[in-house]
DNA sequence: TCCGCACATGTAATCGTTTACATATGAGGA
DNA sequence: TCCTCATATGTAAACGATTACATGTGCGGA
């Protein structure tokens, strides 16, 4: 049939009036008389007709897209993220341009360039390692944080970390455990210090010890979650329970310590955070703390959204909740004698 | 400084150029002389000017989107090869438009809309269960597979997928087993049929009993693996040993005959495929045919780029080498008395 | 000296939409 | 009858970059 694709005139052409007509009656239904309209319906169905992203972009001074910045895009914690945002962002005609830091050089200048080019509508970070003066250039466009972030002020989606924090460790200790331990992750991520926080002035509540020895300094990673099972193996007084970070770091401290021998929950309880996937299908199946990750991706990109709507800068902030999610990893700590 | 962002005009004025030449000083250096190369260079950073892609793009009649269609998002295989997707086609200029089929109601109308919608430059499908005669659209951009794919000469990124069936079969019948099982991906899926076609020769090769009540039905999820082991479980004449044709299906089969009190090796080999990373994390480790996604993705965007620039609908195929990876959770069959 | 050619740059049309402004039509009030 | 106002549509100017074509310059050869 067509040869080409039908553009807007030939749309105006067929339904026998003008462009302005056509882009009114596809965009602004009520402003045209109803007669017209359907004309205009039967013509766009007959020539296949698609609105021109590009030129419609141009003319609107606008980019339709949006950039997330994230750390990992391997990692199912931030994929699944992404699906939620996906989910909102691709039917309000956004793309979704993803830029993963640690792939690329120098993530700082990567913010920059991204802040400045214009060529996003809107931020989404996910990367808590980010510096937060980075933030403030003229005429950026809006930004919404999907994680913890030093000292700003900017709309954000978050979720309780410190409550999760005190429910892990809450937890531990109705089973009896006095010996708490804890794996972070990167030192400087905000994450890592806010969940370090929750941790603390949870022990501090319950009254019991907060050993410098016991605080294993991790990444999130699976390989990092191994190292500290290693440092765990090799030292006099262990801590009976531990609480990581992550999941990850959970399944690797997890992987090394069984391979020792170790029986879980037996020795030594566990508990992690994010509630991944896989943590249903361990064996023990992990003790862990749910983050509703594509919710909290649905929930960013509807906040930003509305922010590039009314051209804000600003906007609400949302915390999400976490919920304790109890499986085999965890139990009575053995008995001393 | 800057209150608005900077057009090419401002360039060029800037520069004591015209917009002509800013324009090519940027895009073919080779033609503009090398003194007003610079001082266009000079203006660009003074101005903090950045090209408008919407404009860009119009002008050009081109999209700068290239639409990867994926069963799953969240599924961390899916994300590592968008990662590779991403680091090729993001400094080539081109967004990253995600489709989830899953999410959405009709995949295959989806792809239809993406066909012929021309928002697209360039379309990577990797899923393997859409029907293949829906490509045959007049005017579609080129598509490249990034998966199996029935009976179309489209080309593509591929992994010997056969071949690591063999390779795991090649290797339970190494170690002594002869009652070997398969669980495989969701039925029309060719990954899934490549996989059994490959299990099934090579156990015919090898002299191997090959039954049917071995072979589990799965659709490559974690919880369809823990539901082969369920069923595995409930056997009377359980096979030995089992190939799962995902680490997904392998992990959560792990986990529910753990639970159950089996142990692994000892009582049941186990290999899956992909080596995801948390393959080496588990305990015991699994043993499993990698496939190298991050290049699967690279690759893929390699390939689809060069057809985007020669503006040709076909071009080569690619074959992507898999590995054999011994871990923990294979070694000899029990003796049966 | 003049022609032709290579090279560097400028001029201006073009991509397809959106939208401010202008215009046309008809209803209702004075 | 004429004026006003609301409603519906058309006209045409943007949006910002690219590029075919025109123009200008200088050099070498005849």
């Amino acid at each position: 049939m067509d040869r080409k694709v039908a553009t807007i005139q030939d749309v105006a052409r067929v339904a026998g009036v003008s462009t302005a007509t056509v882009s009114r009656a596809l965009s602004k239904p009520s402003v045209v008389a109803k007669s017209t309209r359907a004309a205009v319906l039967n013509a766009v169905a007959e020539t296949g007709y698609r609105v021109n992203a590009a030129a419609s972009n141009l003319r609107r001074k606008r980019a339709g897209t949006v950039i997330v910045l994230l750390p990992n895009l391997a990692n199912p914690f931030f994929s699944q993220i992404l699906a939620g945002l996906a989910s909102v962002l691709t039917p309000a005609q956004f793309g979704l341009l993803i830029a993963d830091t640690q792939s690329g050089p120098d993530p700082e200048e990567r913010l920059q360039h991204y802040l400045t080019s214009g060529q996003a509508d809107g931020l989404i970070l996910l990367d808590g390692t980010l510096s937060p003066d980075a933030i403030a250039v003229p005429g950026r466009p809006p930004v919404l944080l999907a994680c913890e972030w030093m000292g700003q002020d900017l709309p954000s989606v978050r979720v309780e970390n410190e409550k999760g924090a005190a429910l892990a460790v809450g937890h531990l200790a109705q089973l009896g455990h006095r010996r708490i331990g804890h794996a972070t992750g990167p030192r400087g991520n905000v994450l890592t210090e806010t969940r370090l926080d929750g941790f603390c002035s949870a022990l501090g509540n319950l009254g019991l010890p907060m050993r410098q020895d016991w605080i294993f300094e991790g990444d999130f990673s699976m390989d990092s979650g191994a190292a500290v099972g290693r440092a765990w193996l090799g030292m006099q007084d262990r801590p009976t329970a531990l609480f990581l970070s992550s999941d990850e770091m959970a399944i690797g401290f997890l992987g090394e310590v069984q391979r020792a021998g170790i029986c879980v929950p037996q020795d030594v309880s566990v508990v992690g955070f994010d509630n991944i996937e896989i943590a249903q299908h361990l064996s023990p199946g992990l003790t862990t703390i749910r983050q509703p990750r594509t919710q909290i991706g649905v929930r960013a990109a509807e906040l930003l959204l509305a922010m590039i709507e009314t051209g804000s800068l600003t906007g609400p902030s949302e915390l999400i909740e976490v919920e304790f999610i109890h499986r085999g990893s965890t139990a009575q700590p053995p008995h001393e004698g």
